[in-house]
RNA sequence: GUGGGUGUAGCUCAGCUGGUUAGAGCACCUGGUUGUGGCCCAGGAGGCCGUGGGUUCAAGUCCCAUCACUCACCCCA
């Protein structure tokens, strides 16, 4: 490698063709499936004001660090989008779609940046593919959000998935809680690793989250947070529950899973998969009644996930799914022969028919083993001899059988196989 | 931000306790017919052994630094 050589940012990756056509079936299965359940596609720019994300997550590590922010020339505080919630809800908001509907469903696949230390499924430049659903509070929604990232990821094919499920209740019910829980860890302050300290004063919540063993052990008997639920938190999370059963989808019951962004209420679910490595969860998401209000909207109840497109691939593996072969390669001997190789390139293209040929004037034979190569069905020599003639050679590849066509019924002739 | 691992040809890697022209497989190129691929055979191109310093008669091999990649912590999709 050249020394001066600029090399692309860490945590960034470049796809090429052969995994480009693994993302193209990804987000073509997404667009289908979102299709079909009803939901449009959303575009928001690339980055927004950074108080748009600010507001949104003051506690989280997404927000407080690992935002890419600047000042620009005019003194514009922004941010390269590093989740997708609140630019959406902002539009949701802006465009007043809540004046126009009282159900919105959208969706969208887009970049997001965090400057996160890279490892396996994570990286600094990802992409994520979600929906937010707005308008409706009732349990079917959340239903529906939950089935719909389990059909895209039938869909791709994707196995060994677990959807985990929790509610975290309504925002006095989780004020109930993180006081009750406070008073359960009060006596074991001081066995708190010092991150979790200091959750302690801002949000006690998070620290169910903790990976600690000796914490987890004290967590045991922590109270539930289903013990603080309200009446109505219940039933909504009960007929969830009910409905996902009536659905056929399998869930577990997950009372430590809090979601890393502050705007959740009730449902919140993450899916993981057992195929990947220490960044296992594939998507996540849950409701957000409060969000749109407090970005300064109607109030307006909104669920929805994200979910991560480059776990998903890595989950999926590498399947050797190589593109649409070449059909037909023009082999041409000779100067003469050039514009008739450019002019039948061109006119089978326009026929659809996937064809080349070699742009580097090397040998027939260099050619002959580039045509094998491309997985193309049939070879058509055109040289001097077939120019005199006025008729080409058309070599099957798989037989190894040659005739010669006229040069003229190229196009018809070939258009008439099975390639 | 904190740890661990790894950096040798385009790719995957070998190179024993430091020793003379740095290797293999795959890929690539050329040839084996004067205008015909796959298989086979022969040949070829391609590496300042990540970078900088040090130890030594001698360093890809040892030491230090640095950078990059990677996995994990953390965090999360």
């Amino acid at each position: 490698m050249t020394k001066e050589f600029i090399r692309s940012i860490k945590g960034t990756q470049d796809i090429l063709p052969d995994q480009s056509q693994r993302w193209q079936a990804l987000e073509t299965t997404i667009r289908n499936t979102m299709d079909t359940y009803g939901y449009g596609e959303i575009r928001t720019p690339a980055f927004e004001r950074t108080e748009l994300f600010a507001s949104v997550g003051e506690g989280t590590d997404i927000v407080s660090k690992e935002m890419y922010s600047w000042t620009d020339q005019g003194g514009e505080n922004l941010t390269l989008k590093p989740e997708l919630t609140a630019p959406v809800v902002r539009s949701f908001i802006q465009n007043n779609l809540g004046g126009q509907s009282p159900m919105n469903k959208l969706y969208y696949i887009d970049a997001l940046f965090r400057r996160e230390r890279p490892q396996k499924g994570r990286y600094r430049q990802f992409h994520q593919f979600g929906i937010e659903a707005f308008g409706s509070e009732h349990p079917e929604m959340d239903a529906e959000v939950i089935a719909l990232a389990l059909a895209v990821f039938n869909d791709i094919g994707l196995e060994g998935l677990t959807l985990k499920l929790n509610s975290i209740g309504s925002s006095e019910c989780r004020s109930n809680y993180r006081n009750t829980l406070r008073d359960f860890l009060k006596p074991h302050i001081n066995d708190l690793s010092e991150t979790s300290q200091n959750r302690f004063e801002n949000n006690p919540l998070r620290i169910l989250d903790t990976k600690a063993p000796h914490e987890i052990e004290i967590l045991k008997n922590a109270p539930n947070i289903s013990d603080s639920w309200t009446a109505e938190d219940k039933a909504h999370f009960e007929e969830v529950c009910f409905l996902l059963d009536t659905l056929g989808i399998q869930y577990s019951l997950a009372s430590n899973l809090v979601r890393g962004l502050d705007y959740y209420t009730r449902t919140t679910f993450e899916i993981t998969s057992t195929a990947l490595g220490a960044q296992d969860a594939i998507c996540g998401g849950g409701r957000y009644d409060g969000l749109v209000e407090t970005l300064g909207g109607k109030p307006t109840p909104g669920i929805g996930f994200a979910a991560g497109m480059e776990r998903i691939l890595l989950a999926l593996g590498d399947d050797d799914s190589s593109g649409n072969p070449t059909q037909v390669y023009i082999v041409g001997l000779g100067d003469g022969a050039r514009p008739s190789v450019a002019k039948l390139a061109e006119d089978l293209r326009q026929n659809n028919i996937r064809t080349d040929f070699d742009p580097l004037r090397r040998s027939i034979k260099a050619q002959m083993r580039e045509a094998n190569k491309s997985g193309a069905t049939i070879a058509v020599i055109i040289g001097d001899k077939e120019l005199e003639s006025g008729q080409a050679e058309i070599k099957d590849l798989k037989t190894g059988d040659q005739e010669p066509v006229k040069i003229k019924a190229l196009v018809d002739h070939i258009n008439s196989l099975t390639l």
